[in-house]
DNA sequence: GCCAACGTTGGC
DNA sequence: GCCAACGTTGGC
């Protein structure tokens, strides 16, 4: 089983509406490589990391399974929707999510500052500098890391 | 295929 | 709101 970061924007959609909705599919992702690795890499099963980014603070607040995979993404085709991708071919979509199951909110975020400040951490994806992509790969000790910093 | 211009992400 | 980093686009 792998480990995974996912990034979000509390204000759009955050744990607390995963809490409530239970499942979501995951879209909008309108970048490559994370693309590759929901269609690719993922398995259902996976366990991600909820990340709040623009927040105030920025971090990781919670868990989430992968319940499906090879989701088309269904913005991809909508019009009306901010993702629509007019150069998706219908017959062979260019956008592949995934589906998302809630396991947990943290009681509190643990937030990117921290992660910074964790010298265990410092190979980490998302403290690195200029690290943008929203859908990244764990590692099963820096898993183990930051939940021990969750659950204090 | 190069690369400048432009758009987006996301921390601060 | 600023801006650094980085991805994408499009002219050549």
């Amino acid at each position: 089983m792998a480990y995974w970061l996912m990034k979000s924007e509390p204000d759009v959609y955050g744990i607390e509406h995963l809490r409530r909705d239970r499942l979501e599919v995951w879209d909008g992702v309108r970048n490559y490589t994370a693309r590759n690795f929901m269609r690719d890499e993922m398995s259902v099963g996976d366990l991600a990391f909820f990340y709040h980014s623009n927040a105030k603070p920025p971090g990781v607040a919670g868990v989430m399974r992968i319940h499906r995979t090879g989701v088309v993404d269904p913005t991809q085709f909508d019009p009306e929707s901010h993702y629509h991708d007019p150069k998706s071919d219908p017959d062979d979509p260019r956008w592949i999510c995934v589906e998302v199951e809630f396991v947990e909110a943290f009681d509190e975020l643990v937030p990117l500052q921290d992660l910074k400040d964790n010298p265990d951490l410092a190979d980490m994806a998302v403290v690195q500098r200029g690290q943008r992509l929203s859908v990244q790969p764990v590692t099963d000790r820096e898993w183990e890391i930051v939940l021990g910093m969750a659950k204090g």
